[in-house]
DNA sequence: TCGCGCG
DNA sequence: TCGCGCG
């Protein structure tokens, strides 16, 4: 809730190119773990998880982890979460108002090199989004990921930006939600868990085909390979998927709740992205 | 790793059947916390957050958590998680195994003449309730309905009845609600229009073969007959369903979401069945 | 709306 | 497979 301008005069430490997007931390040895974060990321060139970044700053994870998600919150560096606990440069400073459009993706996006949009666009019933097809394709090619590092990956801050549209995907059965570890994944009928979690970096080397705006190498970069056979649809067993998380938030008023374990309804109510 | 068998001389306070299913822990300090815990749940009857717990038991919220993770992987004391940061007793101090059987909806419902039930027992993931299978059933003999006939086809009275439950199966992608309509159906990957709409009539004709028990007739007067071969899943592309009732209802802050037409979005908190 | 227990 | 940054 506080101003976020800052009228404090700031001394103009780097002048340097681009990253100045936010202030130095006050701290200065939080601004030297700063760079170094910077340095270890631009070296690799791609995702870095938590752990490496530990070992490479010399540094505790704890105080890792405030300063890396300290420069993510204030936009600092280009630093961006592509995954659980994985960090890289989103496009790596060169100038800093790209992603504001980049997340309206208002572009005609012709640069994507043959991305059909909205892949099936002859059925009946609304269309997806540009932004809903974007998350199918990122989820298809990365895998299961949690809601705020979808919104991240498109360029977005908070889970909220894209919860509506998670939803109305699963809605649509096109993602799927998985309770225990929140993660959203393309939903395939067979296969009741989506799959693991967390960046792999397997795929992600295709990422850095298109560096400069990198989110969007990570929504498209998969040729949007066609589903793999798609098992048989499962009986009527209960999948894993699709109970929120906070399923069982309401309903407490009557003590009765307790009653059931972790049984797995829940959520009428509590799917409310926010 | 400390041996978690305490020696401990515990004092058998509550000889009480069931619930000293495991050990006490090897700190007593932790079996002293464990004690307060309980007294707390038990006193509460019902459901008590976490910040409540640090206030009256009045320890850290971690050394709280700590203990209280513990007790509930290991069984302790019939602890259960039943939210974020929300604990009760499985069962309240009378008779231990209530809970199962009303989990389960008491009878053993052996009438049912050979409804197997939760279909696909073998897999993962929570098992769907008797009455779950109920509507499974029903809606695939019959194909959509909406949420008040379903009510009424299992002797219900009201929608609000069975919504927990649909909205439930909707997120385990095994039932599908068509916006337009209102009805839920069976959802089947291939076939993105889960069937028409509205009771047609037509095949309810066979329900009046077994009258008297007008529900379970409903329920389960077709054979389950194996799903008709399952189609492929479809691509990114927007099916029919999905979309709540309420669907737009949110979403309107921004200007913006205006610009698709009656696009697929929405519902995220809407959901909510009642 | 943070759930956090984490080794 | 733990994601943890948390005030």
């Amino acid at each position: 809730m506080e101003s976020e301008q800052a009228t404090v005069p700031k001394a103009p430490r780097l002048p340097a190119a681009a990253a100045d997007v936010a202030e130095t931390p006050a701290d200065p040895e939080d601004a030297e773990l700063e760079r170094r974060i910077l340095q270890v990321l631009r070296d690799a060139g791609s995702p870095v998880r938590t752990a490496q970044l530990v070992i490479k700053c010399q540094v505790p994870k704890k105080k890792l982890n405030q300063v890396l998600h300290q420069m993510k919150k204030e936009s600092r560096g280009g630093l961006t979460l592509v995954g659980p606990a994985t960090w890289c440069l989103g496009d790596a400073g060169t100038d800093g108002t790209r992603e504001v459009v980049l997340a309206e993706q208002e572009r005609p996006r012709q640069e994507a090199v043959a991305i059909p949009r909205t892949p099936g666009p002859r059925t009946p019933g609304p269309e997806l989004s540009e932004r809903q097809t974007e998350i199918y394709r990122l989820l298809k090619a990365q895998g299961p990921h949690k809601a705020l590092h979808i919104a991240q990956a498109l360029g977005l801050k908070t889970a909220k930006e894209v919860n509506r549209d998670l939803y109305a995907m699963r809605n649509m059965h096109l993602l799927t939600l998985d309770q225990k570890s929140n993660a959203w994944g393309v939903y395939q009928p067979g296969r009741p868990l989506p799959a693991a979690h967390t960046w792999t970096g397997q795929r992600g080397r295709a990422a850095t085909r298109n560096r400069k705006t990198q989110h969007l190498a990570l929504a498209g970069l998969l040729p949007t390979s066609p589903l793999p056979a798609p098992p048989r649809h499962p009986p009527p067993r209960a999948a894993c998927c699709g109970l929120g998380d906070r399923s069982l938030r309401r309903g407490f008023q009557e003590g009765r709740a307790c009653w059931r374990r972790n049984q797995g309804r829940g959520l009428p109510g509590g799917v409310a992205p926010s």
